[in-house]
RNA sequence: GUCCCCGUAGCGCAAUGGAUAGCGCGUUGGCCUCCGGAGCCAAAGGUUAGAGGUUCGAGUCCUCUCGGGGACGCCA
């Protein structure tokens, strides 16, 4: 079915251009605020009679008088300085339900009609590292943004932008390797790499001893995994990367905490001049065997791993696999949280690598990109820092590194050559809001993003805990989301078993599951995501207000209904089958039915803005119309002649609940709970 | 210093430039022999931080001030 506010726009703007004779007249029209003035409004005369210098509420009159619309709404009203007021018709309000009811799959709404394809950048989490609360907001904000315009009919390509290729690989590989020397090499050393020990040390003389027995053990271990040449690794650490797929459960919590004590080294060790012997290749192509600062050790690594080639090969495995633990141990996070990432939308910074020196050049052969103490920059216009000079875009470091910013120009470049994107949208926190104002600047200046591609940055608030500051464990560390999942999921667990005790213990389980995961996806979107919001547990998990335990509740009794239908004597099959218009008499009931045509309208809101909070309190108003229906008239008990409509009724209800939160948010409702 | 976001009822939050600024919690009062009371109805509670401006119309747009948060050359 074509939108409703459509048709009443193209109406009233034609009856507007036939009173007026201007060519463009936007109606503007929109759902009523208030029910006094009725169901819709236009509010387009006003601004039309100011450039046609007249006086609006004639001109109000004098449209009404040549507006066709019997067919929708009672006769509409002028009021106020020129608004025009419609009523609909009940028969009309019963036939837009009939067409909801007939369509199981879109219920009656049609796609939009120049379909795009957008690109929606969203959750890109970190290699060997845990998703943790600052993954989250992106993650569901950017998923359900890629749920709606994907139900308006665009093609939606998602790309997790992962951070697979930093400096922080060489730590990854080191920290692989430390793993395996402590298996192979120390077995009896139980805190080979606890970070704990080295926090707490009590003095600096004892510490610094302790790292030069660190490197000490770290070079003789070097030295010991060799088999054909020095430092090979064919002993322990080849042999140790290929099993490592198969161990991957135990291997991950060994990696984070291997992960954390090579960072922790690489930190202590600047400034204190210990070295270490590693291997380079020569230009005639031999190893020759150097010392470096064992603080540059692991980007040392890292230029091997970026390398690649032959001699590179355990670096390349040995990111290779951690890269796939990484995304499993993601994919159960996304699974929980029924967000639509899989590794097919895995694009990651190591997916660019090869194309950033292209970025580069094409930015210096087009004149954007010039040199500026040692590093290669653009300055796109209209950027100034605090001294008021123009403010760079780093795209190459004085060592000729590249940046996040190159990669994602290159990203940025691929997303609109190779998967012909029409728009882009990045999910990411505000603070990167200057980043992606100068990454679209210097795009449009390179000519790679002409203007009628649509660039977007979709930024949100910070996660707050109870007592307003960042969201902190008490001991101030960052919350693992995995944690956060589980212990929402706990808590829905008592909600659930203090209300509904009798059900089975595996049916609680996934009602606390879709609660809890519910609760925590809802409250943040019911937010507006620009604000900083308050996390807490007793809020989002709480059982009135606008939140997802009542959402799923008002689902779960309406099924409920038709549960008890058959021992009532009722079919509602029939009742609904032969169903050709509807009774609508009851104030709930108009006022409900009213409601439920309005789904699109809340759909676009949230598409259109990316503002999922609006789809929220469509919902919520939806269930409260809901409820009041639910008092005023009884279903099961109705008259024969109205119990069709108000199975009808509860039946759209139920599936536009379902349908906004299933299918466009992700939130589970329980048949039951 | 420049730029970005935020400031709305006691608290937590809404509000595509539209009419009388909404909702929840909390407070006070009312409703039920009834399909799941985890409900419904109502009352009290506001100078939308402040001052100007644009507009037929401003919580929303512009300027300034105050308060909170954030970003600003080789991290992402």
């Amino acid at each position: 079915m074509k939108s409703l506010i459509a048709i009443l726009e193209e109406r009233i703007s034609e009856a507007m251009r036939k009173a007026i004779g201007l060519a463009d007249c936007p109606a503007m029209v929109m759902v009523s605020k208030n029910p006094a003035f009725g169901d819709y409004q236009a509010n387009g005369v006003m601004a039309a009679a100011k450039q046609a210098k007249t006086n609006p509420r004639k001109l109000a009159e004098q449209v009404v008088e040549t507006l066709e619309i019997e067919d929708l709404c009672e006769k509409p009203e002028v009021a106020g300085p020129g608004f025009i007021n419609l009523r609909l018709k009940p028969a009309f309000l019963g036939n837009r339900l009939l067409g909801m009811f007939a369509d199981d799959r879109r219920l009656g709404i049609d796609p939009a009609p120049r379909p795009q394809t957008v690109v929606v950048d969203y959750s890109g989490p970190n290699i060997a590292k845990e998703m943790h609360v600052g993954h989250l907001r992106s993650t569901i904000i950017g998923d359900t943004i890629a749920r709606l315009l994907e139900f308006e009919g665009h093609t939606v390509i998602r790309q997790n932008h992962i951070g697979d290729w930093g400096t922080q690989f060489g730590k990854v590989i080191l920290a692989l390797w430390h793993i395996c020397m402590a298996e192979n090499l120390h077995k009896n050393e139980k805190s080979y790499y606890d970070i704990d020990l080295i926090k707490d040390f009590p003095d600096n003389q004892n510490l610094t001893a302790y790292f030069d027995q660190i490197i000490k053990r770290h070079q003789e271990d070097w030295l010991a995994d060799s088999k054909d040449i020095k430092g090979d690794g064919e002993l322990y650490f080849h042999p140790f990367l290929k099993e490592f797929s198969q161990r991957s459960e135990t291997l991950w919590p060994a990696l984070l905490k291997a992960y954390q004590y090579v960072n922790l080294l690489d930190e202590s060790f600047k400034g204190m001049n210990r070295t270490i012997e590693t291997r380079v290749k020569d230009g005639n192509n031999q190893f020759i065997y150097n010392t470096i600062p064992y603080e540059s050790l692991t980007r040392h690594i890292t230029v091997m791993l970026q390398h690649g080639g032959k001699d590179n090969k355990q670096e390349r495995k040995a990111w290779e696999e951690v890269k796939k633990l990484t995304l499993d141990e993601c994919n159960k996070i996304y699974k929980k949280l029924s967000i639509q990432l899989t590794d097919e939308h895995v694009r990651g910074e190591s997916f660019y690598a090869d194309k950033l020196a292209g970025v580069v050049e094409a930015l210096k052969a087009r004149g954007l990109a010039v040199e500026s103490e040692g590093a290669m920059c653009v300055f796109p216009e209209g950027f100034v820092n605090k001294e008021g000079t123009p403010l760079p875009f780093i795209i190459q470091k004085s060592d000729g590194a590249y940046l996040y910013a190159t990669t994602d120009l290159a990203a940025l470049r691929y997303r609109i050559q190779d998967l012909k994107a029409d728009r882009i949208i990045y999910v990411t926190d505000a603070r990167q809001s200057l980043h992606f104002k100068m990454l679209f600047a210097v795009a449009r200046a390179a000519g790679w993003a002409d203007e009628r591609i649509v660039l977007e940055h979709v930024t949100f608030g910070t996660m707050l805990g109870e007592d307003g500051r960042p969201f902190k464990t008490r001991e101030g560390g960052t919350v693992k989301l995995k944690d956060l999942l589980e212990e929402a999921v706990e808590k829905a667990r008592t909600v659930v078993e203090e209300k509904n005790a009798e059900l089975g213990a595996e049916q609680k389980e996934r009602i606390a599951a879709a609660v809890g995961i519910g609760a925590v996806k809802y409250a943040d979107y019911s937010n507006n995501r620009d604000s900083d919001y308050i996390f807490s547990f007793a809020k989002m998990l709480a059982m009135d207000g606008n939140t997802a335990p009542y959402m799923q509740y008002a689902c779960a009794r309406i099924r409920s209904i038709e549960r008890k239908a058959a021992g009532k004597g009722v079919d509602i099959e029939r009742d609904l089958a032969g169903i050709e218009q509807l009774a609508l008499g009851d104030p709930a009931e108009v006022d409900l039915a009213k409601k439920l045509i309005q789904y699109d309208q809340a759909i676009e809101a949230a598409a259109e803005q990316h503002r999922p909070n609006h789809l929220t309190s469509y919902l919520y108003d939806l269930a409260q119309a809901f409820s009041r229906f639910y008092n005023a008239c009884p279903v099961l008990q109705a008259e024969a002649d109205r119990r069709p409509t108000r199975l009808l009724l509860c039946d759209l209800t139920a599936r536009v609940i379902g349908h906004g939160l299933g299918d466009l948010l992700g939130i589970e409702s329980p048949p039951q709970m």
